[in-house]
RNA sequence: GGCGCCAUCGCCAAGUGGUAAGGCCGGAGCCUGCAAAGCUUCUAUCCCCAGUUCAAAUCUGGGUGGCGCCUCCA
């Protein structure tokens, strides 16, 4: 496996800190909205890289925080007059559905920040022994960046410039502008937590530090984690403070590989909270099947900034069609034997150099079209449709495409009467072809085309979809 | 202003030194009562300029045009 590392900005052959086994770290959503075609994104793309990591016979341990304490939250809470409890759960819950929807498996956990309190403070308490954090008079504990040499070496910024653009913003007691906050403290009797710092809530920053080495980490490695992930947006500040922090509570280094992934515009603008052009997840479902959603959300590469715009959109579900169709055409055919391929090894190949998902689409592209041709002109050939069997079912576990019935795939959107309907008119159709009465087969087929449907005569009967 | 990314056929998109994958759309054909699906076939020298090299879409420099981060954000 070969990953674009985002800190050394180079391709690096990916080497586990522990001989087969990989711990990937990812940044997941903060739980007070639904989930927007963003979240969607930087979701599949890990699940690919854990399934991929999985399919070179790793055992990979996957980790994505659900961050539960958040200002936001707390906010969308008094607002509706509800617990933050009731905001999280009620989003979590949500998320999750939509997640599952797009084929995404869970993560093998998913630490929570209410949950994780008790490794925030030890890592508060590390920094301040170390002398790398401090509380000033409010109570507020925050990171003195000043002290860490390592600071912004993941992000590679410059640190005068970032504090003429923070000076205005920041408390005057901060040692830096630079410096984050670890804690923060809450007077107003407000929504908080309790800790040996005094009442109050964790800075976002910390949160995935914590887990990391609550969860992940081993203090005998050189790094907590062999990668870490997330949106392009969190390299700077939230990666760098990440890191910053695990550098200087603990012996080791954050992650020894980061992967980060682009960006989703909508139709060319960018999709962001503050522009409030956010496209939900749960509202593209209701017009897309969830699986197309996937299939073009993972059709160009992790790395590259991702236009959602409708007509490619169609041409991907067109794309994926096509190995529904021959997913339709060799349906029934048991397989029992998991062989080796060289289909397998080649889409294999593909993925493990930096997920070049592009070149994983044409060799599937290449091995459809060859099962097709030789179907057309070899006729029956059950061996070759036995290896296709195999193929697909190596493309369904590795990519997540071709998951469902083939029937079902092409009929959905229409209800279960019309369906019926729709049976009986193919019926009649028939009769009407058997006796060559053209005129009313020509009619009826009119009729059932009415309903949005498409029908394909087959030797082995009449079919329809949905268009 | 600081840091950084990108520019390949009408559209989407691989390829990062050896002579342009794949998909969508479109044209022609096979098959079919018609159609759909499938199959065959056709369509680019890689934003511009200069340089390095036997050889560049791929490296260097300079343009032009998009975009991102620096503030909550995946």
């Amino acid at each position: 496996m070969v990953i674009f590392d985002s800190v050394t900005k180079t391709k690096r052959e990916f080497i586990p800190l522990k001989e087969g086994e990989v711990s990937l770290y990812v940044c997941g959503p903060t739980v007070y909205d639904d989930a927007h075609l963003g979240h969607a994104k930087s979701a599949l793309v890990f699940d690919l890289l854990s399934r991929v990591l999985k399919a070179e016979g790793r055992h990979v341990k996957y980790a994505r925080n659900i961050t539960d304490i958040d200002d936001k939250i707390i906010k969308k809470a008094k607002e509706l007059g509800v617990t933050i409890k009731e905001i999280t759960d009620r989003f979590t819950e949500a998320y999750h559905r939509d997640m599952a929807e797009l084929g995404i498996k869970r993560p093998d956990i998913e630490p929570k920040a209410t949950e994780s309190l008790d490794a925030m403070f030890t890592m508060i308490q590390n920094l301040v022994n170390k002398g790398h954090a401090y509380q000033i008079s409010n109570g507020d504990v925050y990171f003195d960046t000043k002290s860490d040499e390592g600071y912004l070496s993941i992000s590679h910024r410059v640190q005068d410039e970032d504090e003429k653009q923070n000076r205005v913003l920041n408390s005057d007691e901060k040692k830096n502008s630079a410096d984050f906050a670890l804690w923060k403290s809450v007077n107003d009797g407000d929504i908080s937590f309790d800790s040996p710092f005094g009442a109050g809530r964790p800075g976002w920053h910390l949160e995935c530090s914590a887990m990391i080495e609550k969860h992940l980490a081993d203090s005998t490695c050189k790094y907590a984690v062999d990668i870490h992930g997330g949106g392009a947006d969190l390299l700077f500040p939230h990666h760098e403070n990440e890191a910053a922090q695990t550098r200087c509570s603990t012996n080791h280094e954050i992650a020894a590989y980061w992967m980060h992934n682009g960006f989703v515009n909508i139709d060319g603008e960018k999709m962001s909270k503050s522009l409030g052009n956010s496209f939900f997840i749960k509202d593209a479902l209701k017009v897309y099947d969830g699986e197309v959603l996937r299939f073009y959300l993972l059709s160009t590469h992790y790395r590259s900034n991702f236009n959602f715009n409708e007509e490619d959109l169609i041409a991907a579900k067109k794309r994926l069609d096509k190995l529904y169709r021959l997913k339709k055409r060799l349906f029934g055919l048991e397989v029992h034997a998991d062989m080796d391929t060289a289909f397998k090894t080649k889409l294999l190949d593909a993925l493990q150099d930096d997920l070049n998902i592009s070149l994983a689409l044409s060799i599937i592209d290449e091995m459809v079209s060859t099962v097709n041709e030789t179907l057309d002109t070899a006729g029956k050939h059950k061996e070759l449709k036995r290896e296709a069997m195999i193929d697909m079912a190596y493309i369904e576990e590795i990519l997540g495409f071709g998951m469902k019935n083939p029937f079902e795939y092409f009929q959905t959107g229409i209800d279960k009467a019309t369906k019926e309907l729709i049976k009986e008119l193919i019926e009649k159709r028939n009769e009407a072809k058997k006796v060559k009465d053209f005129e009313s087969s020509d009619r009826l087929r009119d009729e059932i085309l009415s309903f949005g449907v498409s029908i394909m005569d087959t030797p082995q009967g009449t079919f329809w979809e949905k268009v």
